[in-house]
DNA sequence: AGCTACCAAGCAAGCGCTTGGTTTGGCAAG
DNA sequence: CTTGCCAAACCAAGCGCTTGCTTGGTAGCT
């Protein structure tokens, strides 16, 4: 009966409804402390229904994964595109990973960092796969910066240590 | 029968080696992942002999951050007190938590920080605590930077944008 | 004797998931 | 406008297994 708002990108269908409610308690608290009766609960169905949908618990926790890495990838594309300069386009990527991280996909973002090892082998490799793309548009962007020397650290350190800055902002941001 | 590398701070008694052997498994598994009878096995013991050293799953957890908090804090006042400068203090700070989060402590300090939900509200407000004294130290330092027109940003925020860069090398450094 | 450290066995609860059957909404034939 | 039908969505019940933890007892050292 209780619903979760909606996650950006997932759509209202009775699986995107189950997959926002899934990464809003995955993201307090965890997903082996989430059972399927409490995902359930949240969408208002017995527990033995979500296996219509899904046909594992882990399968919810990586379609989560899936739709938000798959969406904000296009998100930086758009922030690339819409920009003329390299520095231009850094600021637009780094307001793009904010408004993914403290924005309309928190939830899911801070799922996908958090309760990554949560995945079996074989879709975890999956998931890397997707992830490679993502981060490759930005390494696209530093080492362009970087040849243009604009900085002089290596483009990889750089864009971990923006990583971590930006992946702890959820943690405290209002 | 398998022993696991002790890790800096605590001490090679069996619960010491019990601490060890699970900050290991909790940085590899998760704390909800990780059974009691997996961390028996890593130190050659039966699963219920561990209650005869810690009363529950969840004070184990506690007590491994608690060591390392403790630890930890010690060496940041070292790193203060082994400088006269604001500017070295805080190359001091940097280099301290640095040692903490890739080097000697590493692994407790990943959980620390990734297993924090796991533990009940009680202990979580007693784990808080220790933290604030810890964080104290490097807000006293940026504090007095920030007054000597070091940098131009909140200190609280420069605390958090480093908290984000240097708690994230454990996922990226060697 | 008494303390620390441990073992062997197992209980109660909670877990993911299965099963077989029931409701619901849409849609085309009569 | 009814009727028959189908697939999607869901329910009710519970199975088999794992989990954290308990219990009662033992070995060895001081």
């Amino acid at each position: 009966m209780p619903d979760t708002p909606a996650i950006h990108g997932i759509d209202n269908s009775p699986r995107g409804r189950l997959l926002s409610a899934a990464a809003h308690l995955f993201r307090d608290k965890g997903f082996d402390r989430t059972t399927v009766r409490d995902i359930a609960a949240a969408v208002g169905i017995q527990s033995g229904s979500i296996f219509h949908h899904f046909k594992s618990k882990e399968d919810i926790l990586f379609a989560v994964m899936e739709e938000v890495i798959r969406f904000n990838t296009e998100r930086l594309r758009q922030a690339v595109a819409d920009a003329d300069t390299p520095l231009e386009q850094l600021r637009n990527l780094v307001r793009a990973e904010l408004t993914a991280t403290v924005g309309d996909t928190r939830e899911a973002m801070v799922v996908m960092v958090a309760e990554w090892r949560c995945l079996g082998e074989a879709k975890q490799q999956e998931a890397l796969a997707l992830r490679e793309i993502y981060e490759q548009i930005w390494l696209d962007v530093l080492g362009r910066l970087h040849k243009a020397g604009a900085f002089h650290a290596d483009p990889f350190i750089m864009r971990r240590l923006l990583t971590g800055m930006i992946g702890w902002t959820p943690n405290w941001f209002s």
